[in-house]
DNA sequence: GAGTCTATCGCAACACGTTGCAATAAGCAT
DNA sequence: ATGCTTATTGCAACGTGTTGCGATAGACTC
């Protein structure tokens, strides 16, 4: 149930780039990528601290924090700001996704990219841009809060 | 050059909201309004502080945020969070807009109601969310980093 | 103008994230 | 296995923003 499985795939992929890059692989990083990878939908950036230092209390924030950048730099992770500004990391794995905060009832919803499609495409037909959907972070009202106010 | 004009207008708008919530006119929130005022366009907390400070240094960080927080929930001020997820300030004079951001070359480029019109139809269209154009902050890569890109 | 009520202020402490630096230890060569 | 090089770690301090609390001082009444 812990989610003890060290996602050996993932592991390996790390390993290697690594290597690939001069750099090295330690243990700090096997529990951030594992706590990573339990955390199956998204988690801040304390969140992943707190659970990392309940599998090695010797651990420290700035350690967290860094591997977590290096997991992007090589791809294999991404993180993005929610409505109050604070950090959200999930792995790549997880398709690219972007997020809807609803300011009414605080649901939060995700935007795949069959659903998001259309939007990129306004956006860039607008303004030029191509957007990023794992940076797409929307805040707004929800149909049901829409509704809701209506009424 | 000062821009030592204290915008009388918006400052005699504040008041009368103030008054009718019960609420305090003093001299921190005048200069407070007259930093915001004299930010033409945007300007981070910290960057707000700091100039408030210039003015009154016995102002403190609190204070600012807690006087910048009053000014959204009166609708004369908005922030949204930047690429980094560090806030940044506007009044609401400044015509409701969103915020794209290119990670290529670091422009920042404001959206205007207009331009963003088919953008949110095509949100509403694919999700159901009617999205606030003033937290719509959009990263990717504006339409020359995407012509170099090509090259 | 003096007194009262309470919103606002400054302070101090906290939360999240980042950065510089000296000590440690990973990975490689011998 | 030993030593060398240098990436990584932990620490400590900082930057930005938030919160609780006692002291200050607006605004209103008399």
């Amino acid at each position: 149930m812990a989610t003890g499985q060290t996602n050996k795939g993932l592991t390996e992929r790390l390993q290697a780039a690594l290597k690939e890059r001069g750099q090295r692989w330690t243990e700090q990083r096997q529990i951030i990528v594992d706590v990573l990878a339990a955390s199956d939908g998204h988690a801040t950036g304390a969140e992943l601290v707190e659970r990392v230092r309940q599998d090695d209390p010797s651990a420290t924030p700035s350690t967290v924090y860094r591997t977590l950048d290096l997991l992007e730099e090589l791809g294999l992770a991404r993180h993005h700001h929610g409505p109050d500004g604070r950090e959200t990391y999930h792995l790549e794995e997880t398709t690219e996704h972007g997020h809807l905060h609803c300011r009414g009832c605080g649901a939060e919803q995700e935007l795949d990219a069959a659903a998001a499609a259309p939007i990129l495409k306004a956006i860039t037909g607008a303004t030029g841009f191509s957007a990023d959907l794992d940076h797409l972070s929307l805040q707004g009202l929800c149909a049901t809060c829409r509704a809701d106010q209506k009424g």
